[in-house]
DNA sequence: GTATATGCAAACCGTTTGCATGGCT
DNA sequence: AGCCATGCAAACGGTTTGCATATAC
């Protein structure tokens, strides 16, 4: 569902701890157990604070759920993740940090990447006056075909 | 802010009544004067619960905060109504129910149209195998032009 | 040693719900 | 009469916070 690895040992410490770094965030034994779930095999991830927290538990290491809410918020202030908004229920996190836009499933409430080159956006507003565009979000939201 | 009118006497009760209808709504006092506010004056409204109630205790009509929640929950449910989700913290209702994207003002937490005929979308993502496009989200984030 | 991170439980906040009352048709 | 809408207050669920303890540097 959440696609998260299952055990720790399959992960790379040295990327995750120099991942933190990259965030000015102590490699405490609890970040290092939730980054090397998020970026420790390479790959992006999408996460909830739920999906994550079980994701961890799962592997036997102990860490609280608020500290996974805590842990989530501070990668996003440190720029190593951004927070997308879908759903309203709950915040998604996403490994990924370049403009690109998402496929939601609504049936399940997954959240992935959608091909950002297969996105061509070839006209925008123009801003309103004294303002300026910070970000352009576009979710494509899916169900299932009709037949 | 969320721009709503102060007063119901400027609204017209014929509009709302047949807009209800149009819902298969009974067009009940709380309802209509919910209604006459969001499309009263043919125009279209974006409102979150709050703003919502706020305007209508500022008319003096008594209405429920449950009541403008399920209300508006109502609305959506019969189609005259979208929700549209940007913040996480809190559900916005849009009377505008086409597809268009939106602006979303950070700095105040209000969210406006964006002009849908400046919005070229050229190539969208292929849905994956089994699935459909159930709708495209486009959300515009502003900020204040830095200088 | 000092600043920062963690864990727990309680607080928080927007939203929904159960249930008794009141209003349409 | 019967169904549907409303209001209140309590429940709810995801998220945040206060504070005491533990850990990194």
């Amino acid at each position: 569902m959440s696609n998260l690895p299952t055990r720790l040992d399959r992960c790379c410490p040295k990327r995750s701890e120099s991942w933190l770094a990259r965030g000015a965030l102590r490699p405490t034994r609890q970040r290092m157990s939730l980054a090397m779930l998020l970026i420790g095999d390479g790959h992006d991830r999408h996460v909830t604070a739920e999906t994550l927290f079980s994701a961890v538990q799962e592997t036997g290491e102990k860490v609280s759920l608020a500290t996974v809410y805590n842990t989530l918020r501070a990668f996003c202030d440190a720029g190593l993740m951004q927070e997308v908004t879908v759903d309203g229920a709950r915040s998604y996190f996403d490994t990924n940090i370049t403009d690109h836009p998402h496929y939601y499933w609504e049936e399940s409430g997954t959240l992935t990447d959608a091909p950002a080159d297969q996105l061509a956006i070839t006209q925008l507003p123009e801003p309103p006056a004294g303002m300026a565009i910070s970000a352009v979000d576009v979710i494509i939201r899916l169900r299932k075909k009709p037949n």
